[in-house]
DNA sequence: CAGTAAGTCTACTGTTCGGTAAGAAAGTTG
DNA sequence: CAACTTTCTTACCGAACAGTAGACTTACTG
């Protein structure tokens, strides 16, 4: 209707424009809900253009994932990585970058978060990878942490490896806390989480587990398989 | 190949038969990829039977997260209401409720958890309700639990769903690591993360912050919005 | 303003897949 | 076996949509 003539622009430029929204709409829609000629007319190209820069649906979200990912963990890493601080301090660092990615990047995030399952298989790799990227550092961060605070206690990587999914995954639940309370902040995010990781992960690693408290006798009543 | 002359069955064990397919493909391939044609075939009847029994695909798909959803909430449930027990040891007990029935149903976790996303607004409610239903009561646990063990601390809702958002995130997310552990019991898995979190718990809901530690100076070279 | 390359479009194809119409076989009851 | 119900099938429709062919349009270069 309106005879918008469309500029043509450099295909760097589009690229970027066609990605953008893709990102929107994959995350509206998730990634089979979402059509390449919504994606194509919402980016005001046609769809010859989207096939022409990305290939195929599947190399366009790949694209959307890839970017996201990498904003995402060079944040995290930036964040975490800087300077001569301690295990906490740059946790802390990284959980704050994370959270302010999330309330910044609300779409991205969900691309990443929510909408991999489903996929191909390449997909699914290139969006495993990231959430591996970022447990790694903190499966690292964990094992320093504790080695520095309590000795070398010859852990399993097992153990470091358990609370950094915990942590991780607590992470990626709280975003939807985070969602309904506008108006905590990031560093409000950050303080409560390491409130609760910091202290209890040192009980797992520590090897002192939890004991039940004693009033009340623990169930027994498992019969069979335990 | 074998002419198998399809026993006629009634139509409640032929509905559960498709049920039981259904979360095994869904589950492998996720809502979009799955085709009603694959889990008619595989279920050993034509489509038009799904179409009969469930409506439509999207009914089929509410059955199956409907299931799933009422085993895992009467798992956790069953687990933690009992007795007179105290919160951790009730915590505790919905935990390991939790952790057996991802080791056993993990097709229908699957479908529960990672395949919910992208979906009409109707499965996405379905979906959301499951896990309302155990972050309500794991909330409640860990408010009574607080109280019980720090007086009435006069804690906002907030604090406590705070909680129990990372408590159900971390426990999501330690399913990858199990899988990964197949040896780790959920009996173990229960215990490493009741470490973790009961003790944490206390340190967010306490209101005692978690100080930075002094040695280096806390980062502040954030410039602009932070 | 011709020549050329990059950007862009309209209009189409082929296929997959959700959903259905119409009726056949199997069981049940006289 | 005839009437009837329930289970089940073959064979199809129509829409949505990924992907493409081929032409057109703008802009830059000499």
């Amino acid at each position: 209707m309106t005879e918008k003539r469309r500029r043509r622009l450099p295909r760097q430029v589009r690229e970027q424009q066609i990605i953008d929204v893709a990102v929107q709409v994959f995350s509206k829609r998730g990634y089979h809900a979402a059509s390449v000629d919504e994606i194509a007319e919402l980016a005001g190209i046609s769809k010859p253009m989207v096939y022409l820069y990305l290939e195929s649906k599947e190399g366009l979200f790949i694209a959307c994932l890839r970017r996201e990912a990498e904003r995402l963990v060079a944040a995290f890493h930036g964040a975490a990585a800087e300077g001569e601080l301690t295990p906490e301090l740059r946790l802390r660092a990284g959980l704050r970058a994370f959270f302010s990615f999330v309330s910044e990047h609300r779409d991205g995030w969900v691309v990443l978060h929510r909408h991999a399952a489903e996929l191909s298989a390449a997909i699914a790799a290139e969006s495993a990878q990231a959430r591996r990227a970022v447990m790694a550092e903190v499966t690292a961060l964990v094992r320093t942490g504790i080695e520095e605070n309590d000795g070398p206690a010859r852990l399993g990587d097992e153990d470091a490896e358990f609370v950094a999914h915990a942590i991780v995954g607590a992470a990626d639940a709280l975003t939807d806390w985070m969602a309904d309370h506008p108006a905590e902040s990031p560093e409000g995010m950050t303080r409560r989480l390491m409130n609760m990781v910091w202290v209890g992960m040192r009980n797992v690693l520590g090897g002192e587990t939890w004991t039940p408290p004693p009033p009340t006798p623990p169930p027994d009543t498992s019969p069979g398989k335990g």
